[in-house]
RNA sequence: GCGCUCGUAGCCUAGCAUGGAUAAGGCGCCGGCCUUCUAAGCCGGAGACCACGGGUUCAAAUCCCGUCGGGCGCGCCA
């Protein structure tokens, strides 16, 4: 609804200028903006840039437009010119009778969107996390996670249809390295999966590293992988699927899902890779030597890519090009990578420019690094996602202890892995992919700030006073009446959700939807600090804003992957 | 060295895409609020020349150029 209101502010402001045969200031339009409160709820700066072509100052404009605004039928309760702007005033009791009543209507379906599936929609295929299988994933696999479930989630609630894929680097050197220890060492059993494989990987890549010979033989295990040893195969696969079984489980813990898993040596086997290279041999960009090459300069790619060595076996970049159009013939491609992918996305979309294939939109995030250092798997020098939820459960557990040390161990645990999965989900999203993260565990296990138990906290006290309402007073008729600041906030940032849904997804940004969240959630706080709901004057229209923010609130942290909680 | 990217109070971040009215929160610090819906909450205070220097503009944290500082990349690794 608030969107709703938008489009009328433009629409009468358009009516306007059309009346008086003014062209809409350049291809921008006309922006809107919230200001404070005080000045209104939407406002535009556009008398700013008519200024000149109409030779008037911006504040005489402004006055004598808002003379001339029709608001007639329209969520706007007033416009009023200030300094040059033009400001409206949303027309709470108006909008909130109608926004209840709408949330009470759709519950879970609230700020839901469509999309038209035509040509220019199709279907959208993401990949994320696709971590090595040669050990656990640590934190940075876990922001590549985070980020892609909670944006699959956001773009699916906004109406897209996705499917969520991990690529599976079974033809990497890792995971040879892996299967040749696999062969001298036993694994331990009693390990989760992708620790014992991680033991295994360490050992094995220290003695090949040392040693030549083994190195021969590692790369002798990938020829025979890819040339389709039937035996090797049954390794290879014995081994990933190990790894991948516990990655899995971490993954599932946090909420995570893949809809489909794809093998990296699906492409080779079906010779797609082959193909890949046939047609990019028609290309002036293709160059042979003694391996097979693109000079992508043209594309102010600097470095050649390289697609096939002089053994005749192929490399990373030439198979994901082949992953990648099939992917493409699928749906619309979005890659979520790490910082260390830059030039591999562009060299990627350069070649699947070449081949007439859609290119992806890549969301690459920033690396997160231990304080002096940066992580390894290979040296076994990082925090496993594992820890990292484990820990933050524990601390939750504390927390409520602390709070409800009554109440049974089973609630308590129940609470706790909640809780903690929420901190580490929303940790991660709330800030934008963009930035560098040095994790700190003082940071990673504050509960104090500002984060998902403030938002869970909110959702229970919401809860609570429904809870409380014997009489079922929701069900009853209500009439607004004055409101208060409180209660206006909270309207207009209902209001916002579908919108905000809407914006997060369109800009692939879900910090957007996290800081809308916290927004909503300290809203709620102040209006259940200052306006008494049971027992007031104004109990049913109060409870149904309760119940508004309820589901608002619920929607929100389900989409965030995050467990409302009844009770904390 | 070249390319990409980040740089907002002591610390962590929002805002930057679509430039606008006094830069928004949190942590930490100081001081308050539990006899009524869970204090994982709320209120007040101190704390910022938005890294620096130019430019574009009526208007720049936001756009452009440069400098400095951090990160990542520049493998016939993945």
């Amino acid at each position: 609804m608030f969107e709703e209101f938008e489009e009328q502010a433009l629409t009468a402001l358009k009516k306007v200028m059309k009346l008086k045969e003014i062209e809409p200031p350049g291809a921008s339009d006309i922006k809107f903006e919230e200001p404070i409160e005080e000045y209104g709820d939407i406002s535009t700066p556009v008398c700013f840039d008519l200024a000149r072509v109409l030779k008037m100052s911006p504040r005489e404009i402004a006055e004598d437009f808002v003379k001339k605004i029709d608001i007639k039928g329209t969520y706007i309760k007033e416009v009023r010119p200030k300094n040059g702007y033009i400001n409206f005033y949303l027309d709470y009791e108006k909008i909130a009778p109608k926004l209840i009543k709408k949330v009470k209507d759709m519950k879970d379906e609230y700020g839901r969107g469509r999309i038209d599936r035509n040509k220019e929609n199709r279907d959208i295929i993401i990949e994320h996390t696709s971590a090595n299988p040669d050990g656990p994933i640590h934190i940075g696999h876990a922001r590549n996670a985070i980020i892609g479930d909670t944006l699959s989630r956001i773009m699916r609630f906004a109406g897209y249809n996705i499917e969520t894929q991990f690529y599976i680097n079974d033809m990497g050197r890792q995971l040879a390295v892996v299967v040749w220890g696999l062969s001298r060492s036993k694994l331990e059993r009693t390990k989760k999966n992708d620790l014992a494989i991680l033991d295994i990987y360490i050992r094995a890549n220290k003695m090949v590293e040392e040693n030549t010979r083994y190195q021969n033989e590692v790369s002798e295990l990938m020829r025979k992988y890819e040339s389709g040893d039937r035996e090797v195969i049954k390794q290879f696969e014995y081994a990933a699927n190990y790894c991948l079984e516990g990655i899995r489980e971490t993954l599932e813990r946090a909420g995570i899902h893949h809809d489909r898993f794809v093998w990296e040596s699906t492409f080779v086997r079906d010779s797609s890779v082959k193909k890949v290279v046939e047609r990019l041999k028609g290309t002036r960009y293709l160059k042979e030597n003694e391996v097979i090459y693109l000079d992508l300069r043209e594309f102010g790619i600097k470095k050649e890519l390289i697609l096939m060595r002089k053994d005749g076996t192929y490399l990373y970049t030439t198979r994901d090009i082949a992953y990648h159009i099939w992917k493409s013939e699928r749906g619309d491609v979005i890659d979520v990578l790490g910082a260390d992918h830059k030039l591999v996305a562009q060299q990627l979309s350069a070649t699947l420019k070449i081949l007439g294939v859609k290119e992806p939109e890549f969301i690459i995030y920033e690396f997160i690094s231990l304080p002096g250092k940066s992580m390894s798997t290979r040296k076994g020098v990082f925090i496993s996602m594992d820890e990292l939820i484990e820990e933050s459960i524990k601390r939750a557990y504390m927390e409520v202890e602390k709070r409800r040390p009554d109440d049974g161990v089973k609630f308590k645990k129940d609470i706790a892995e909640n809780v903690g999965i929420g901190a580490v989900r929303f940790n991660i999203v709330r800030t934008s992919h963009e930035k560098p993260i040095t994790f700190r565990w003082e940071d990673a296990l504050d509960f104090e700030s500002q984060g998902s138990p403030f938002i869970q906290y909110a959702y229970a006290r919401a809860c609570r006073i429904l809870e409380k309402d014997k009489k079922g007073s929701l069900h009853e008729d209500f009439a607004v009446s004055k409101l208060t600041s409180h209660e206006k906030r909270l309207i207009k940032a209902i209001s916002k959700f579908p919108y905000v849904v809407k914006n997060s997804a369109r800009s692939r940004r879900p910090s957007l939807l996290a800081n809308y969240v916290i927004e909503l959630a300290n809203i709620f706080h102040r209006f259940y600090m200052y306006d008494r709901v049971l027992n007031s004057e104004t109990e049913v229209f109060r409870l149904n804003l309760v119940y508004a923010t309820k589901v608002t609130l619920e929607n929100s942290l389900n989409i965030l992957g995050i467990k409302p909680l009844e009770k904390m």
